[in-house]
RNA sequence: GGGCGCUUAGCUCAGUUGGUUCAGAGCACUUGGUUUACACCCAAGGGGUCGGGGGUUCGAAUCCCUCAGCGCCCACCA
């Protein structure tokens, strides 16, 4: 049969894709077989699919196609997450194109837009996984946002709210000026920025004297409540207890003892503004300070601040300044150099903020999470995230769960009374009325007099519970799909969410359903260009993911990616690994070709030589599928590909193919033609974890009647391998390649004839191979000849020793291992001078561990001299 | 400031409990080669005081100390 002389990816991708589909291969229902379950990383819907995604889908993509293969009912839900912050952001931006404002809109408006937003561009991620060849069983997609997950997410609320684990405080929060919502401590990214630091003098009450504080936030003045120093700060003793008069506003404020001021830093003096920040909040309880809050929700100056109310903060900023300069309350001003907080989704600038939010708990429920991690119930590759994850579990603090907008799951907080003071937390509306009802026994409330709270939980307050929920296991707990696939086995996932994401989800597990939610996780490391730099939309670094597998192919694409991924690693990308990955399938599809145009006789006998290739073959393949299962088990991805890229470029096409393969014209024997073909099979099944498309296009022109499509075969089983065969035939290996070095570097061309002749024991020391070279001229060249001391010369025209042996040990071993080398020669021999031969023409020289042998025997000689004193 | 990690060939990285898989792989590079599966190829080859210094040991890329450089996470000074 004919076969292309080019594998073409495009025209075979689709094609197996909807087979698979069509006869449900990735569908999995519980069965009597054990389950292999993987949950995707929900992927943002409005999302589009990038080069991270690639690299994190196709890894889980291996993993669940191995598992297919192991015989596991694989099952790999996908979905994607509604990503509040980033949506609602996003949602707002096209509305602002077309000239609406949110706070023009309802709620109810605004959701309509929103959903509108994610039908048109939702799930296409999901699609593009598809041309991946992503595996995913598609029954069973989720939306984090779907009725059954949003109910979970309810119910979870409530029970954590019953345990008293939900609170509402009034906290130091993280607030988002723009999307104007408050933050959760992992949404906010600190960037060191140039700024100013500026020196402000407070005027002493009935005093001429003057106090000075160096601030970075000169705006916040109106909101200072009092004057801090350190105690052991003797320059200051003197103004204790007296009050300072804040320039503009002219307002009094007490002057007051703190230790936790740095007494180095700036003049030593720390204005203290309790609703902006932290750090003043601390000092400002212990005194029991005034709170004044300045600012406005979208970030400028609330009516407090005079003239300024209004401005921005940053303009408001430049004209204080102005002021203070004015009335000479500004001493001086100088560079400095400071973090400052931006949000991750609108990069703005965060504005520490006292505000009455929602949080959990999280010191108590996160121990047995950490404790999961640290003795190793639930492995980390690599492992020192382990630690991170430790630092970071050890140091929890209460997570805030609210936000302040539109599009997420809505708190099932419901307020009463008069003052609206009162709530109570319920599934719906209806219920709500009838707790409250039950609760005050009296005064029965009607529907209207119950307010919803505005805000919506957390985006990752519904991902957290993502392994559990996607199998209904929060709503059902006793549900089949539940208890069948749930814990999962794999999470695949960047380190940038361990803590949004992952951590998370093993406190919810431990939480909801007493158990770890997964075995492992594998963390993924960065695609960075190849320069190492991050892929950014300004660089133009980062390859549109759809086109590279437009020209390249996915299964190239994949293996590409993973030609550089070390677990955990960062790892620079670069389209030429997609092209090694092209050339490799071609490489493949030429075997294919190789195979196909092989006439079988029926009647010819197995050669020797082919006989020991392919007991040598079987053998290395079976060292290598240990192997490579290793790899696997310790989540080394790439190693495995790697290795499996060797086996087949190597051993299988260079080496064993090349000594099989038929002289031009002649017929293969059967026998061989059927190894080689059983052998092909084997290392498709290895490979197509890694490239189903092309392994299954392959397997299609090749398989049996009785051959399953290779997605739901089988993976060859383990088997041992018999080592004393390696061990010959990487001498004999060594032999030919020295033989072909000897042709390269005496220049001595193909059309002169070699002989191999055999020789044993001369010199009663060595026994060995012998070439014989004839019609040479080789003596001008013999100091060119195998720099090794073991090789000798032993005719200056006409032998080398090849191999030798000590033979004063095991005469009789050494002799079989040479007869057994020679038996192998012999019968390369005839196929020297064929022309067919000659570019793999098994050639020349030798092997040679005895220093090393010697090196250690003295070793263990030393060793054993100094255990026996 | 607290925690963690990295430094091995030109590049990207393996190297498990110190010693026979210890100096490795892939890519890149050099040289030679195409009428017969494949130039998207074949063959051969050259590259490394294992970041520096010190120590433990019969023996160190591997363990300890120290210095230098790089990176990540957390917290944060106004």
């Amino acid at each position: 049969m004919e076969v292309e002389k080019y594998f073409d990816a495009k025209k075979i991708e689709s094609k197996w894709y909807n087979y698979w589909m069509t006869n449900k291969f990735f569908f999995s229902k519980p069965n009597e077989k054990k389950p292999f379950t993987i949950v995707i990383p929900p992927p943002n819907v409005t999302g589009i699919l990038h080069m991270g995604h690639m690299l994190n889908n196709t890894i889980q993509d291996i993993l669940i196609r191995k598992a297919r293969l192991d015989g596991f009912n694989a099952c790999w839900v996908p979905g994607t997450d509604h990503a509040s912050i980033a949506t609602e952001a996003k949602v707002v931006n096209k509305l602002k194109e077309k000239g609406i404002k949110k706070d023009d809109l309802t709620r109810e408006q605004f959701l309509e837009h929103s959903w509108d937003w994610t039908e048109k561009h939702g799930g296409l991620i999901l699609k593009q996984l598809k041309k991946l060849g992503c595996s995913c069983d598609w029954n069973r997609t989720k939306f984090t946002l779907d009725k059954d997950m949003s109910e979970s997410v309810i119910k979870v609320f409530i029970e954590l709210h019953k345990k008293g684990l939900i609170y509402r405080g009034h906290r130091m929060v993280n607030w988002d000026p723009e999307a104007r919502t408050t933050l959760s401590n992992e949404e906010v990214i600190f960037d060191e920025v140039e700024t100013k630091i500026f020196y402000i003098s407070y005027k002493i009450l009935n005093s001429s004297e003057e106090i000075q504080v160096a601030t970075t936030r000169p705006e916040t003045i109106f909101g200072d409540t009092a004057i801090a120093f350190n105690p052991d700060d003797k320059r200051y003793l003197k103004f204790l207890g007296k009050k300072a008069i804040i320039p503009i506003l002219n307002k009094e404020i007490p002057i007051i003892m703190d230790s936790q001021v740095d007494l180095e830093f700036g003049t030593g003096c720390l204005k203290i503004t309790p609703a902006h920040s932290e750090n003043d909040k601390l000092i400002g309880e212990r005194h029991k300070l005034e709170i004044v809050d300045i600012l406005n929700d979208d970030g400028s100056l609330n009516e407090l601040n005079l003239q300024y109310s209004g401005l921005d903060r940053f303009d408001a900023r430049n004209k204080i300044v102005k002021e203070l300069s004015s009335i000479g309350a500004l001493k001086k001003s100088e560079p400095y150099t400071t973090k400052i907080g931006k949000s991750e989704r609108t990069n703005c600038i965060i504005e520490p903020r006292l505000s009455k939010q929602w949080f959990l708990k999280m010191k108590k429920i996160s121990e047995p999470a950490l404790s999961s991690v640290m003795n190793d119930e639930i492995k980390f590759f690599p492992k020192k995230f382990k630690n991170t994850f430790r630092n970071w579990m050890e140091n929890i603090r209460d997570w805030n769960i609210s936000r302040q907008l539109w599009w997420g799951h809505r708190l099932p907080v419901y307020y009463y009374g008069p003052e609206k003071d009162n709530y109570i937390v319920a599934e719906n509306i209806d219920n709500a009325l009838e707790l409250v009802n039950q609760k005050k026994g009296y005064e029965l409330l009607k529907k209207e007099d119950l307010v919803q709270d505005n805000d919506v939980l957390d985006t990752w307050f519904s991902s957290w519970l993502w392994p559990i929920s996607v199998f209904d296991g929060i709503r059902n707990p006793k549900n089949k799909d539940f208890n069948y696939y749930y814990p999962t086995n794999d999470l695949v996932t960047g380190p940038d969410i361990l803590f949004f994401w992952v951590a998370r989800m093993i406190i919810s597990g431990h939480e909801f359903k007493k158990s770890i939610p997964f075995n492992s996780v594998y963390f993924t490391g960065l695609v960075r260009d190849k320069l190492g730099r991050k892929m950014s939309k300004q660089l133009g670094n980062s390859p549109d993911a759809l086109k590279l597998i437009d020209k390249f192919g996915a299964d190239s694409v994949r293996v590409g990616l993973l030609f550089s991924a070390p677990a955990g690693n960062d790892l620079l990308f670069d389209e030429s690994l997609c092209q090694q990955g092209k050339n490799f399938s071609n490489k493949i599809w030429n075997s294919l070709r190789l195979l196909k145009s092989w006439k079988v006789s029926e009647k010819l006998k197995e050669c020797e030589s082919s006989a020991i290739a392919s007991k040598w073959f079987d053998s290395k393949f079976n060292l290598k599928l240990i192997e490579i299962e290793d790899h696997f088990k310790k989540y080394r991805i790439s190693d495995a590909l790697i290795t499996i890229y060797k086996l087949i470029w190597e051993d299988y096409c260079s080496w064993y193919l090349e000594m099989v393969k038929p002289n031009y014209s002649e017929q293969i024997d059967y026998v061989t033609f059927n190894n080689t073909l059983q052998y092909f099979k084997k290392c498709l099944k290895i490979l197509h974890p890694f490239m189903p498309f092309l392994t299954e296009e392959i397997w299609s022109l090749i398989k049996e009647k009785k051959d399953s499509p290779l997605i739901v075969s089988n993976w060859p089983e383990t088997k041992p391998f018999d080592i004393k065969c390696l061990d010959n035939f990487k001498h004999i290996k060594k032999v030919i390649t020295n033989i072909r070095k000897f042709r390269n570097e005496n220049s001595y061309s193909f059309s002169k004839k070699l002989e191999i002749v055999t020789k044993s024991n001369f010199n009663n020391k060595f026994s060995g191979i012998v070439l014989k070279l004839t019609n040479t001229h080789v003596e001008s060249k013999k100091n060119k000849t195998p720099n090794n001391k073991n090789s000798i010369i032993v005719d200056s025209k006409e032998y080398f020793v090849l191999n030798s042996f000590e033979s004063k040990d095991d005469k009789t071993k050494i002799r079989q291992e040479l007869d057994y080398n020679i038996g192998f020669l012999k019968s390369i021999q005839a196929k020297l001078n064929n022309k067919k031969f000659i570019s793999n023409a098994p050639q020349n020289v030798v092997i040679n561990e005895q220093k090393k042998e010697k090196d250690t025997l003295e070793k263990i000689r030393i060793l054993e001299s100094k255990l026996s004193e």
